[in-house]
DNA sequence: GGAGAAAGTGGGAAAAAGTGGGAATTAGGG
DNA sequence: CCCTAATTCCCACTTTTTCCCACTTTCTCC
């Protein structure tokens, strides 16, 4: 389980380290191998990124839906023919593939943020604004935390 | 179960002391793991802290959620992403994250203030200004008090 | 009140993480 | 087939983090 946000850069190549706390789990695993797609947050782009085991178990789940459903096919469009393997190399860095670093918008500083067993590449100034707005929503509304305590699974 | 406020001095590097009153509920469970993650009160941001055991049990609640729900993922992006391990160390001390101590604004002076299975940490005079703002509110409409007692939970 | 223990704070050295740049290899185009 | 450009691999420097030791203050118990 990914855990924690961290700030990096990268660099002229396209280069960009991986937090070593998220490193340490795709050892544990044993595979360094990962997969970038698009997500999209409340209108903000960002990458989502799964170990490759993590997606492949994805991809399973999807191949019980209905293949022809409307919904199904935006979201294989979009979330699935978008999907790149990147390998981590020695030195604990991905090339972030140009399209996917051209969606985001990745400038210079990216987030990092840890979402449960994936994780997303932000560009750091759309990640500071969607977190405002999310921060502002959930101080406005408190129950957006209790709601999830309790228990309501069957609006998936 | 945590209890009391104390107040403690955060030093250059970002190192704090875990009050012993709260250490000695960690030794008893036999986990030095802490949790820290984001958290906001009436516009107020403090860190909230779990024990690790606390936290993921939380954690295994909201991976029953719908992944793609809005609201599930503001809850994401801003309690889960941010959370991070830090162990206690052999001083009975933990490092607070560079990004949590900036968006707490936490200074030199902070407060650590239990709140039930967890507790929170404060810049001191962000918790100052939280306490007084909550006492007025008390002052203001006792019923505050009563409605806890009367078991309305619905409405927290 | 004094001695001992525990708690809290500070700093230095070693290790690790992050970043930048150059050399080598591969791919593509003329 | 060769030259150029891009990608990959490797090395090195800098900064941050971690670990350990030591001092001071506070609390506790006699």
């Amino acid at each position: 389980m990914f855990r924690g946000s961290f700030e990096h850069t990268i660099d002229e190549k396209g280069r960009v380290s991986i937090p070593s706390k998220f490193r340490e789990i795709l050892v544990g695993r044993n595979d360094a191998r990962l997969i970038v797609t698009k997500f999209i947050l409340a209108s903000f782009h960002c990458l989502d990124v799964y170990p490759y085991a993590e997606w492949e178990s994805f991809e399973q789940d999807l191949r019980k839906k209905p293949r022809f459903d409307q919904n199904f096919l935006k979201i294989e469009t979009f979330y699935l023919s978008n999907a790149q393997e990147c390998a981590v190399d020695k030195q604990g860095r991905i090339l972030i593939p140009p399209l996917l670093r051209e969606y985001a918008s990745l400038k210079k500083d990216v987030m990092f943020a840890a979402a449960l067993e994936k994780f997303r590449i932000w560009d750091k100034a759309v990640w500071q604004e969607f977190n405002e707005e999310s921060e502002k929503d959930l101080a406005q509304d408190p129950r957006l935390f209790s709601n999830l305590n309790a228990g309501v699974a069957a609006d998936i």
